[in-house]
DNA sequence: GCCAACGTTGGC
DNA sequence: GCCAACGTTGGC
């Protein structure tokens, strides 16, 4: 089982979003980076569970926790011209892109900060931290895993 | 809104 | 295959 960091911009689909969705489950769609789709592909296996980073807002941080329930198969907003992920390039007899599904396990009491992440030295080469990483979704380490669930338990 | 740091595209 | 131009990401 592996560990991962998945990044969302909270005003476009949040932690909360997913808490709303029936068997609070969503299919995590929109990936069109290569290195994120082979990630998907080649290494992400449903039972493997990632943290839920919100990108791009008041308070970039992470939120909760969520699992990953299905595990990659073909994005279908790329076959669907109306959809702002059309990918006309993606052929449905050969999917370009991939999806999976995700469901969440729970909000954290507070969101850990990037300023509070940044703040621990034990985390300086997570990826996330790195300067211009930009991918939506990154490995972790058990032992980086571990240490934020900690940090969890503490007041920022 | 700015800007750094990428990834992608396309001409050659 | 190189590389300039362009687009996107994401923190600030």
């Amino acid at each position: 089982m592996k560990y991962w960091i998945m990044k969302s911009e909270p005003d476009v689909f949040g932690i909360d979003d997913l808490a709303k969705r029936p068997r609070k489950t969503e299919h995590w769609d929109g990936i069109r980076n290569y290195q994120v789709r082979n990630m998907l592909r080649d290494d992400m296996q449903k039972g493997d569970e990632a943290f839920f980073y919100h990108s791009s807002c008041k308070e970039p941080g992470i939120a909760g926790i969520i699992r990953i329930v299905k595990a990659a198969y073909p994005d279908h907003t790329a076959f669907d011209p109306e959809s702002k992920y059309h990918d006309p390039k993606s052929d449905p007899a050969n999917p370009r892109w991939l999806m999976v599904d995700v469901q969440l396990v729970r909000k954290f009491a507070r969101v850990i900060g990037l300023p509070e992440l940044r703040s621990h030295p034990a985390l300086a080469d997570l990826l996330i931290l790195r300067r211009g990483n930009r991918l939506s979704i990154t490995p972790i380490s058990k032992k980086h895993w571990d240490y934020i669930l900690r940090l969890e338990a503490k007041s920022s």
